[in-house]
DNA sequence: TGCAATAATGTTATAAAATAACATTTTAAA
DNA sequence: TTTAAAATGTTATTTTATAACATTATTGCA
């Protein structure tokens, strides 16, 4: 299990390399997801930030960071719940399975399981079946923890 | 194809038989999901019967009502696109497939397709080996539309 | 039929999530 | 060094959603 700073240079390395980069303000939101035990909201976030790094920044900024930090795969967006995880592959050398969300809906704890290939393939014949063309399969399912059941 | 009275009438004896109770202002707002095209966040909802019924309820108990609607069944919540749809199979006969929504991340289409019982199986295994039970298995995914792609 | 309880809806206010538009600062490239 | 682009801040607003209290309508029972 890597350091939350082998992570963060790690996430650096690899932004580096896509022609991103990664501000010390994306640092500390990354590292503030890292850090969390949970999924958190943009709002829990800057809350969160205020209690580790003494800073508060703003909402509009935090979403901006969101926004990179996703779009460089570094974090997940969960609709079902509102909030954002940091993907639990960042320092992984291998190439890693699309990640499937469990998420309970009674207490937000959320579990990340790889979806297997085949698995994919077949969302992906349904929707071209349909019409459409699959942009991300990455899926969310509401769940309940085993606490919660 | 039925018609919107007969879906609604279908509707009304359904929650009749579940002990609910469909009142006008539900029939409204089913009504208003009926006749659009395309799914709809509370907010258009209200504009939409502004515009279709001279009524403007308050956003507050459209909510209501959509939960409601989804409890029963009759309405989905997209939560990709914060949007609501009418169920597909309000009137039909058969027990029909769980739904899985192709959302176009572009346009806000959204297309409708039956999961396999296959695929929720699998779905349902993945999910009891991590531990956390399968509340609902109906499915959204990113995707784009033949005509944005 | 009348009354009490329950359900449905309205009102007022607020919370939470998200974004538009403009401005300033920082960084990178020429 | 200067300019352009990227990152971030500021101000304001929009969109989505819900809390809490009040009122109205409906239902069930005596």
């Amino acid at each position: 299990m890597a350091s939350i700073t082998q992570i963060i240079d790690h996430a650096e390395n690899t932004c580096r390399k896509n022609g991103a980069k990664l501000t010390e303000k994306r640092k500390r939101v990354l590292t503030g997801l890292l850090i969390s035990k949970k999924a958190l909201s943009a709002y829990e976030l800057i809350d969160f930030m205020q209690k580790e790094f003494n800073e508060s920044p703003p909402a509009m900024s935090v979403y901006r960071i969101l926004d990179f930090l996703e779009t460089e795969n570094l974090v997940h967006k969960l609709h079902l719940a509102n909030k954002y995880i940091a993907c639990s592959h960042i320092s992984c050398a291998h190439e890693h399975e699309v990640p499937q969300f469990l998420i309970c809906d009674k207490c937000g704890n959320v579990k990340e399981i790889g979806i297997k290939k085949s698995l994919i393939n077949t969302l992906k014949q349904n929707v071209e079946k349909s019409g459409y063309v699959l942009k991300s399969p990455q899926l969310e399912l509401h769940c309940l923890c085993h606490e919660c059941a």
